[in-house]
DNA sequence: GAAACGTGGGA
DNA sequence: TTCCCAAGTTT
């Protein structure tokens, strides 16, 4: 029993009709000019939708043009090859995100003829289709009277009827629904939507809200309470987990080796640098090595260090070593599952921020070699 | 329910 | 530097 319990279930009619007439009004006149907004197309609400889960509009808007002229079409999609999908995503993170709307686009074009479902039931069996993402394309796309509740409609509403569930948890979402549900208006549900989102995002921001340029300052019952700044009540995610790791550097002339990662898990089936998780048992860089070579698949020797640094992933902590690997035959490397590159095109690969970073790191210390003298991490 | 899954920007 | 976050989904 939270505190919000009562207008959670039972918002007034009038406080409703007046959410709705004001948002609507605040959003012909201040929603933003963004590539996805230009027809309704569904394959272009949808690509959109799958860039912008956990990421800013700025940085998704290129990705989304480059994207798009690419693939223009849902057949377009639907017919290219995964390399390519993953090709253009590269940078943008969150990789199953290609892949999953790749393999969903080609469900459509196979089930569906080439038509994105209407139905909420069909389109949320479609990969990488959760509940936010379908209630997007289907009020966006097809005026359907359905909830989208992401990050910014659960910080909004949560404000709006001043609720201290913590919106961290599956149920105060399905909760939000219900609320979003009842606010809906019959006539303009994409753009309701899309208002709820577009305050979160320009007004109700998660940091000092602006309340003053409010359009339902008025309305808003966190406001009234003079708690606008405490809520929404999100609880703290953990930190992220420690990793040593060690990136191999092999080098044929001006060439630079890299391999097909893993299909599962972190940066799964993308190209890059050897990478070996080091084992406390055998954090020794020659150990290390010994690991490299198994998982190549060919015989490497030790070289220099080459440089240690630091990467952030919003769950894991890697510290890196980089560590060059001398490889005595390089004929009998197969060229499907190795690739050689200019140290140029490196950073075209994923993860680009990584091996930049990595690059840069090596040249600063090939310029200064005394800097590096053995392991720090 | 909790953990895994990327990146870049701002305070 | 460090932390928080940004239009979430899958397992």
């Amino acid at each position: 029993m939270g505190r919000a319990a009562k207008p959670l279930l039972h918002p007034e009619k009038e406080w409703i009709e007046a959410i709705r007439e004001t948002l609507l009004d605040w959003y012909d006149k201040n929603c933003r000019d963004l590539p996805w907004r230009k027809n309704k197309d569904p394959y272009r609400i949808w690509v959109s939708e799958i860039m912008l889960q956990q990421t800013r509009v700025d940085t998704v808007i290129p990705y989304y043009e480059r994207f798009m002229s690419t693939f223009p079409t849902l057949e377009s999609l639907a017919e290219a090859d995964e390399e390519k999908v993953i090709k253009a995503w590269e940078g943008l993170g969150y990789y199953s995100r290609a892949r999953n709307l790749h393999s969903a686009v080609k469900e459509v074009v196979e089930q569906y003829g080439g038509e994105v479902p209407q139905e909420p039931d069909s389109i949320s069996r479609l990969k990488g289709v959760g509940p936010y993402t379908a209630g997007a394309i289907l009020s966006i796309a097809f005026d359907r009277q359905v909830p989208a509740v992401d990050g910014n409609v659960l910080r909004v509403l949560s404000r709006l009827i001043a609720s201290w569930e913590d919106i961290s948890k599956n149920a105060t979402r399905r909760k939000m629904e219900e609320l979003d549900k009842m606010l809906i208006p019959e006539d303009r549900p994409g753009d309701f939507n899309q208002a709820l989102m577009e305050l979160g995002a320009l007004v109700c921001t998660p940091l000092s809200p602006s309340c003053n340029t409010c359009p339902v300052r008025a309305l808003c019952k966190a406001r009234k309470q003079g708690v606008e700044s405490e809520l929404p009540i999100k609880a703290k995610g953990k930190p992220p987990v420690p990793a040593k790791v060690t990136f191999g550097w092999i080098r044929k002339g001006d060439f630079v080796l890299i391999h097909r990662r893993p299909t599962e898990g972190l940066l799964a089936g993308m190209w890059g640098l050897p990478t070996v998780d080091d084992k406390p048992s055998e954090s020794a860089p020659g150990e290390t090595i010994k690991e490299m070579m198994s998982r190549l698949g060919f015989q490497l020797e030790l070289g220099a260090i080459l440089g240690e640094m630091e990467h952030l992933f919003s769950h894991r902590r890697w510290y890196v070593t980089v560590v060059e690997a001398l490889c005595s035959d390089y004929d009998q490397l197969s060229p499907e599952n190795y690739h050689w590159v200019k140290e140029s095109e490196l950073s075209t690969y994923a993860f680009p921020n990584v091996y930049r970073k990595a690059i840069k790191l090596i040249h600063k210390n090939q310029r200064n070699p005394q800097g590096i003298q053995g392991r720090l991490f």
